[in-house]
DNA sequence: AAACGGAAGGAAAACGATTGCCTAGACGCT
DNA sequence: AGCGTCTAGGCAATCGTTTTCCTTCCGTTT
């Protein structure tokens, strides 16, 4: 019939949907109809319609649909920091949130380099998306990636200094008092602290709530909140360092699993017992970290899966006319495992 | 002049090239022309729509322009399993070779399941992209994404099993003589080999290149092959059948940088010194497993970057009509660290 | 029997950028 | 002065789909 579409070999272009009105014998836009359940056709039309299209693999043309539309059911997402760690599991729960709307995802990295970032925003813009989801390594808030644009522009993870701006964020305050209130449960009163840097946002947050949900327990940290870097090695220093400590130390929240996990390792060289002399709790629910700790290690969640969905959805809703604006913080979760365990519970 | 392109909120609408057009005092087609640096033009007319065009933040529709042109300056990138450690630097490294070329990346996760792995595939035919590559966890071959596609395909990590089909891959054999060779040249003889499951592809390439080593330096492993999982927590199991083995190990080569560290860790406890009684060597070079490891460990990099970047640039030439064929293998790279350092040297 | 109404589908104009072709000047040459 | 040539830029078609009118035809009603 056409040219030569029964070949077995490659597909060379794809059919058009006036090659599938020719064949179902109707016009292009009597085919569109059909195909797009609108119009006033008879069934047998409709369906005559929908067989010449799957005979010719028919696949509308996107850019002209998003071109008569002014839509393209697209968004981009630039990582503002490589994509990493934190990166995946947000771009997970987001393409997650939009794939089930039919919305394909641009993703950019721009490497914490400004340049590419601006570039990547022109090109987003220039392939028409439908939004921006704007996501970071840190929870520090930036600056608003472009003053005024013309669509919508989410923060996942991290947040945008401008107060009109949407951003979805972990509530890292909350996971830091769940923390200490679960080794509170658990009968722990000599506390310490050990996280990464002071000037990384996340460990001043995390450490001003542990000092404040201690203080509401009428407690205070045994030691000085220790503030070192986010790894292992950081944290096996901090292990002799609490031991050399004069008060003795019953339980340690960390500012992250890796951390948590040197000390883990470094206490038990010195004869320390985790948990039944030191319980231990970290941050951010890392698998290997978790997993490969032994103890196996409780930890905190932010859930990162829900920022990147929550934050799709969001941009979704903005894109539909009803844009949200502000930090929206989720809750996280405390995902208890042995090195938290009440003793005798083996 | 126009409508409000100048109000500091929102811009409503991007601006089109006839707008340009008209603040230059031009036709659309010159503006066009002037932008894009083609046709017959003075330089001051040129100017004057470039300035126009930068007033109005005017960037080309590019749904428009893929119409016209017939090509999206975009591909898909399709991760069959879900996007993982493996995944991500496969994905930075396409995305390093696109970005360069201007092609976006528009990015599916087919979470393992032929399902939506079919509806990507027909979302990105849809989208008219310029080429297709598929990604995933494993590097055992799989079953091409779709019999006669009319856009080239690469995969990248994986492998197809048509022979025909473009597929860049690691070449773990030879990661894995890399490795022993390095045990043999620091002397070690009487090594053994710990990995993951049996039926899992890499660890069969790797266990049967590890053998072919050995046998051509006239060796055999000391022990079995020690076939387990991929984790921590095997590694540690493997070094207490290792030690109960009657005969002495003095170097011991691991599938994966996890079951190195649960080995180290193990033989450690157990007495043994590492690297000075018995060296380690990892595979995957996974930064956190290597550094977290102590003494860190020596491991086998991938080049997991190199792989996606090459993957894009064979989809790049192929997309300019010169098509490569086959499986594509890419050697790997030892990097030293302390756990097979020759003893003395600290 | 004439008029009306509804159903089914066609024709054509968008959408925005590109590009080949054409025209209107301007300049030079004879 | 008239013709030819070159240059700058306008015109209009094109890409593939959707959508808004229309038109046509058939059946029904009075």
């Amino acid at each position: 019939m056409g040219n030569g579409e029964e070949t077995l070999g490659t597909i060379d272009r794809a059919a058009t949907i006036s090659e599938v009105a020719a064949l179902a014998g109707v016009s292009p836009g009597t085919a569109s109809k059909a195909l797009n359940g609108r119009g006033a056709l008879r069934p047998e039309t409709r369906q005559r319609v929908q067989e010449a299209a799957e005979q010719l693999g028919f696949v509308a043309n996107a850019a002209a649909r998003s071109l008569q539309a002014g839509r393209t059911y697209t968004v981009g997402m630039i990582t503002t920091d490589s994509i990493g760690r934190f990166s995946i599991p947000l771009l997970i729960g987001a393409e997650d949130a939009l794939g089930a709307g039919q919305v394909s995802v641009f993703l950019c990295d721009a490497r914490d380099d400004p340049i590419r970032e601006q570039y990547y925003l022109r090109t987003l813009l220039g392939r028409q998306v439908d939004g921006i989801i704007v996501t970071g390594r840190r929870t520090q808030a930036r600056h608003p990636i472009g003053p005024s644009l013309p669509v919508p522009v989410v923060y996942a993870f991290i947040s945008s200094t401008d107060p009109a701006d949407c951003s979805v964020v972990p509530d890292e305050a909350d996971g830091a008092r769940r923390a200490i209130d679960h080794l509170l449960a658990i009968g722990r009163r000599r506390i310490a602290h050990v996280t990464g840097p002071e000037h990384h946002h996340s460990a001043t947050v995390r450490a001003s709530a542990t000092m404040q949900t201690l203080a509401s327990a009428g407690l205070e940290p045994v030691a000085p909140i220790l503030f070192g870097e986010w790894s292992e090695a950081w944290g096996r220093q901090a292990a002799g360092i609490l031991l050399s400590t004069e008060a003795p130390v019953d339980a340690v929240f960390c500012g992250s699993d890796q951390i948590a996990r040197g000390l883990a390792e470094a206490l038990q060289e010195a004869g320390r017992r985790v948990p039944a002399d030191i319980a231990l709790i970290g941050f951010d629910n890392w698998d290997v970290m978790v997993d490969g700790c032994r103890p196996a290690l409780t930890s905190i969640d932010m859930d990162l899966e829900g920022i990147g969905r929550t934050a799709a959805e969001l941009l979704l809703a903005a894109i539909n006319g009803e844009p949200a604006h502000g930090r929206h913080a989720l809750p996280g979760r405390l995902v208890p495992r042995a090195s938290t365990a009440v003793y005798p519970v083996l």
